[in-house]
DNA sequence: CAGTATCCCCTTAGATACTG
DNA sequence: CAGTATCTAAGGGGATACTG
């Protein structure tokens, strides 16, 4: 690999996905699409409209997502994944993946654990 | 893709490398091999013992890092990447790629913005 | 419906000093 | 050398109420 640690640009990603709803808006919008506000909040359990609006604010400030207002009464806004929105995907799919065989990891670790102080 | 929403892994994933030093510390001691403290603090310009310490110890924790410590004084403790540990090396370079392409991405959209506004 | 505006708590991270 | 301990500031995130 050799990243030069100097030049390293891996905080640039990684800010685009740190944030405690992010990556599961970004999940939830690639796997259903376009969504409402109110479909997305449903979407996601436990949200706050203020959290709901900050992340997804952020997201479009870094051209991840898109944002369309239409204007009517009551208001009507809808988000997706933009195009290049889209190149993100294969890392959440890796993070995924590793984080699934992390989780084995710790559960064997810990078995290992247990079975080295019982008798 | 396809990840199941609420089946996901990513922040498991994501909570590894999260933490102001974490990625560049990985990326150190994969680049570096093994390093003491000391080593990882000079390499590290503007961490705090303490900061150090506590990535050190998250790292430790999840079994990405091993920290070996020789009883003698003064004290002398080495730090390096587990084999398991290795295995989140693809996903920090797919990451790096991906920042530095969205680097250029975020320079070519404001070059556009300045351009809409001149005249 | 799709947000703001407040208030509040907790965690993260920095500065600094101390120690086996 | 390789850490702890303590204090503090800043920000992330939650609960709740209000609005065009």
């Amino acid at each position: 690999m050799e990243i030069e640690p100097k030049l390293c640009k891996v905080e640039d990603a990684l800010g685009i996905l740190v944030g405690k709803w992010k990556p599961i808006i970004l999940l939830n919008l690639m796997k259903e699409g376009t969504q409402r506000f109110s479909e997305l909040q449903r979407n996601l359990p436990g949200i706050t409209q203020k959290m709901l609006t900050k992340q997804l604010r952020e997201l479009e400030d870094e051209d991840i997502i898109k944002r369309v207002v239409y204007p009517q009464v009551p208001p009507k806004v809808e988000y997706s994944i933009t195009e290049y929105g889209k190149t993100i995907e294969p890392i959440l799919a890796d993070m995924h993946e590793w984080g699934m065989k992390h989780t084995q990891h710790k559960q064997q670790k810990a078995q290992r654990e247990v079975k080295s102080v019982s008798f």
